[in-house]
RNA sequence: GGCGACUUAGCCAAGUGGUAAGGCACGGGACUGCAACUCCCUGAUCACCGGUUCAAAUCCGAUAGUCGCCU
């Protein structure tokens, strides 16, 4: 019996086979499931986030997945609220809810109930600051942290704009230190009865699979796809663009370089986001890690997971 | 068979006498409102043998391999 709500967590790098085995749990453990990927999320882009397909979903409802535009604005916060009541919504039907996707970011926000209501984006500050790191240097901006919140600027690295933005928003907008915050945050505790699975699979085998995915989103249609959505205004800039074999088509769509050379980016640069996944997840607390080279079948990893699943909450 | 060029880390590639730039890949790491983002760390003694020199990846000779041209 579950003491708290119960929440399964499926992840792992990209093209380890998360999709399939969802829906396997999904039937066996009467579940509903939440993508827990950012880029699934905006309509549209099917081909290159490699979406799940509706046959594939055999009746089991996905959420989190379609959800928005890809001009609109997503981010953990948001992602966070709308995950949040989608569990609740899933437990009020008496089911479970399953969490699968490789946004490890995003997981964390909803597993460790990470706080974000206090603040808001700042685009107009965040432009000014990106322009002051432009001009003067991505060193001045780093400066700039030290004098409010030390102990952030210790640990981001100057070249890293980015998060020192983010940490100047903060303290703007709250007038305290985004380091305190986080503080804070890391010592929650999970509000579910939960496992959180990681699939994994060997180094080599992973590479060849992703190359494969991407070699098949190419017969599919991706280009068609990245030209579809620049008929509908998408520009290079909206976040959405900037997913994973999105910006590499565009910018060769735009002249920089053959489409030859953007798929051979993509394969690349898919193979490095599969391994900063396994950096996340890694150092994340709390992960049941699953070798599906262990197993001979889809069927025995199912069966697994499935036990484990029921020898914890039984 | 002859002539010529080339041979630097897994790949590309600087360096032409004073003790090995850089890029990419691989591997490792960070990450708490842009996260499929952003960022950090990491490698060689220069094909091989012999010689010249205080000192050679850099000069000379031999060997091997690669490429080109010639008969």
């Amino acid at each position: 019996m579950y003491k708290k709500k119960p929440l399964l967590i499926l992840t792992g790098p990209t093209a380890v086979g998360k999709t399939s085995l969802s829906i396997g749990l999904a039937k066996a453990l009467n579940g509903e499931i939440i993508s827990a990927d950012s880029m699934q999320v905006y309509r549209h882009m099917d081909i290159g986030t490699a979406k799940i397909k509706k046959e594939q979903m055999q009746g089991i409802p996905h959420y989190l997945i379609d959800e928005y535009e890809p001009f609109e604005e997503f981010n953990v916060a948001v992602f966070q609220a709308r995950c949040k009541e989608c569990i609740e919504e899933i437990h009020k039907k008496g089911k479970l809810p399953i969490l699968v996707g490789g946004t490890g970011f995003y997981i964390q926000s909803v597993l460790y109930s990470v706080n974000f209501e206090e603040t808001e984006a700042d685009s107009a500050y965040r432009t000014e600051l990106t322009a002051f790191a432009k001009e003067h240097g991505t060193a001045a901006l780093h400066e700039k942290l030290i004098l409010v919140d030390r102990e952030s600027a210790e640990t981001i690295h100057p070249n890293n704009v980015k998060r020192v933005i983010r940490a100047l928003e903060y303290y703007k907008q709250t007038g305290q230190k985004i380091s305190e915050h986080n503080k804070v945050q890391q010592g929650k505790e999970p509000a579910y009865d939960f496992r959180y699975y990681a699939l994994t699979l060997p180094r080599e085998i992973l590479y060849k699979r992703i190359n494969q995915r991407v070699d098949s989103m190419r017969e599919e249609g991706l280009v068609e796809e990245v030209k579809k959505l620049l008929a509908m205004g998408c520009k290079r800039e909206m976040v959405s663009m900037q997913g994973l074999g999105y910006k590499e088509i565009l910018s060769a769509l735009e002249g920089e370089g053959t489409l030859e050379h953007a798929f051979e980016r993509i394969k690349q640069e898919t193979r490095h986001f599969a391994k900063r996944q396994f950096t996340w997840f890694k150092r994340e607390r709390d992960v049941t890690w699953i070798d599906k080279g262990q197993f001979q079948s889809e069927e025995a990893l199912l069966a697994y997971c499935i036990q484990d699943w029921q020898t914890h909450f039984r």
